[in-house]
This record gives C-alpha cells, structure tokens and sequence, in this order.
DNA sequence: AAACTTATGCGTAGGGCGCC
DNA sequence: GGCGCCCTACGCATAAGTTT
C-alpha cells in the first residue's frame, strides 16, 4: 500500500520533469544524448556540466527553473506552446487528474456539431445541439480543465470546435491516435479499444462513425428521443474509454523511452 | 580572427490516415 | 468524402568548437 504510494507519486510527474525539448535550440537528438549520458531529468541537467557553453546552460537553467514554477503553481497552459504536439503525452501524468476527456458528433466530416461529450474522470456532460449546447455551457464545462484529452482530435474536434467557438480551448491537447501508433496501436479508435480489452454495450458495439450522423438525422426527423440517447450513449462511452486508453498509451511510451535511453550507460559497462 | 568542421535544429513537401 | 495532422526524408541554417 505504502510503496504503492510512493512509487506512484515518484511517478506523478516523471515524463514531464525528463523532457529537454522544452528548451530553446534542443530537440529530439540532443534530448536523447542527455538521457543517454545519464541526465535523466531537469534536476540532473541543472547540476551537471553537460555539453552546453556556460553562457548557454545559465540561460536554459533559468528556462527550467521557470518550467519548475510553472509545475508547481499546476499551470500546464505553460507547456502549451513548449511542446511539440506529437509530446503532448508527456504532460499526461503530470496533470491527469485535471485531464477532460472530448469526443464530438457531428452531421458529417467537417460538418454542424450535434453533440459534445465530456469527461472529467468522474462525470460525463454531454452538450446537445438545440438543448445546452453553448458557448456558456461549453466553457464552462471546459473551465477547470488542464489538458484535453482525444483521439483523432487535431485533425478533427478541434478544428470543427474552433471553427464554430474561435479561442474557446487554450489548455494543451493530447491528441491519442498519434500516441497509440506509436505504442504500436494502429487503427481507429474501436479496433484499438478491442486491441486491449476495452468493451462497448453490445448495441453500441456495432456502430460505425457514420451511424451517429444517422442518429442525428432520425431525431431531427422523428423526434424520437430513443435516437439521440443512442447518439449520446456512444458518445459517453467514447469520452469515457478514452481515460484507459491514455493511462495505457502514455505509460507505455514512457516506459519505453527509459527502457531504450535511460539503460544506455548500463549496457556500455557490458561485454564490448 | 578568419576559415573550416561538426552537431543538430528547423522548414518543406509528399504520402497516408481517421474522424462522422 | 474534406480536412488537418503526423511521419519521413532531405537540405539549409545556426551555433559552438577546432584549426590555421
């Protein structure tokens, strides 16, 4: 119980406090021959020398003090414009207790929102066109939020959402197809899902996106509220999975990164 | 201090993909 | 079926270190 504690909040913000990406003029390569030497997190790089001239490792100290504050007072609109979004992930444990999960429908690609569903980790709300759906109701179901959590979400919710609420989502947005591929999870969201266990209700096991424009179009037409509580429900169970799918894809990635670089150095002492 | 070398960041273009 | 994103590869830009 205690070492189950402990381990975790060691963990808590462990991915978040190893990236040197944040830093100006350091990217990828330079951030895995860190870690490779041993700098494994911000504390490690501020006491060693690394490879940096003087002038330059005071600069980018200050930046990770600044990052430091910034953790700490929980501000992750911080690390927004820091990271690139394909890293998004690695505010994830950093900040997952505040994460909100988003799933939209819609009357089409690119199309009018029908439904907004949102998760916090505890409650679903679910914004209907024509009922709560709102620039309010969205913002303030949106309001304490610190990352935003979907899947396909960059190249879809989001845009559609921006196109029709210009300026309302400012937190980070971790975006799970790109993580899940890089887990080794390809696929659309349900194929994945059933990849690693997760189950739907039996009805809303066989629906296609498609289906929810479906939905919609038979509520419009009928009035018939059975069709927008099936929209609504596969939208729920949308928002909802997306929670295990980030603690599995986040965590795995992590374990993968200090599996591949952080052992380096004890794999050089070896046989050579 | 100028010229050169090295490491690595960064911008660009084409192809592929999943959302409803 | 349209859209925006990521991935990959490639070449240029830049900063720091090295040689002359």
């Amino acid at each position: 119980m205690q070492t189950g504690l402990i381990s975790t909040s060691f963990l808590a913000d462990a991915m978040l406090k190893s990236s040197f990406i944040i830093l100006e003029g350091i990217g990828k390569e330079k951030e895995k021959k860190l870690w490779q030497s041993g700098v494994h997190d911000w504390h490690d790089f501020r006491r060693s020398s690394v490879n940096i001239s003087p002038a330059r490792k005071r600069r980018l100290d200050n930046q990770l003090a600044e990052a430091g504050r910034a953790l700490i007072s929980d501000n992750s609109e911080y690390f927004k414009n820091l990271l690139p979004q394909n890293e998004m992930w690695r505010l994830f444990s950093s900040f997952k207790e505040d994460a909100l999960y988003l799933d939209i429908e819609t009357t089409g690609l690119m199309d009018g929102i029908t439904v907004i569903g949102l998760f916090d980790g505890r409650n679903t709300v679910s914004l209907v066109r024509g009922y709560n759906l709102d620039k309010n109701n969205l913002r303030k179901a949106l309001n304490k939020a610190k990352i935003l959590v979907t899947f396909n979400g960059a190249s879809f919710d989001l845009p559609i959402i921006e196109k029709h609420y210009p300026g309302m989502i400012n937190i980070p947005h971790i975006d799970l197809k790109t993580a899940c591929a890089r887990c080794g999870f390809k696929g659309g969201l349900k194929k994945i899902e059933r990849l690693i266990g997760i189950r739907r209700t039996e009805q809303i096991q066989r629906m296609h996106g498609g289906d929810a424009a479906l939905l919609w179009r038979y509520f419009q037409a009928t009035s018939d509220s059975h069709y927008l509580d099936i929209l609504r429900e596969y939208n729920e169970e949308d928002t909802v999975n997306l929670q295990r799918l980030a603690e599995i894809t986040c965590l795995t990635l992590e374990k993968e990164i200090k599996r591949k670089y952080f052992c380096q150095d004890m794999s050089m002492t070896g046989i050579e």
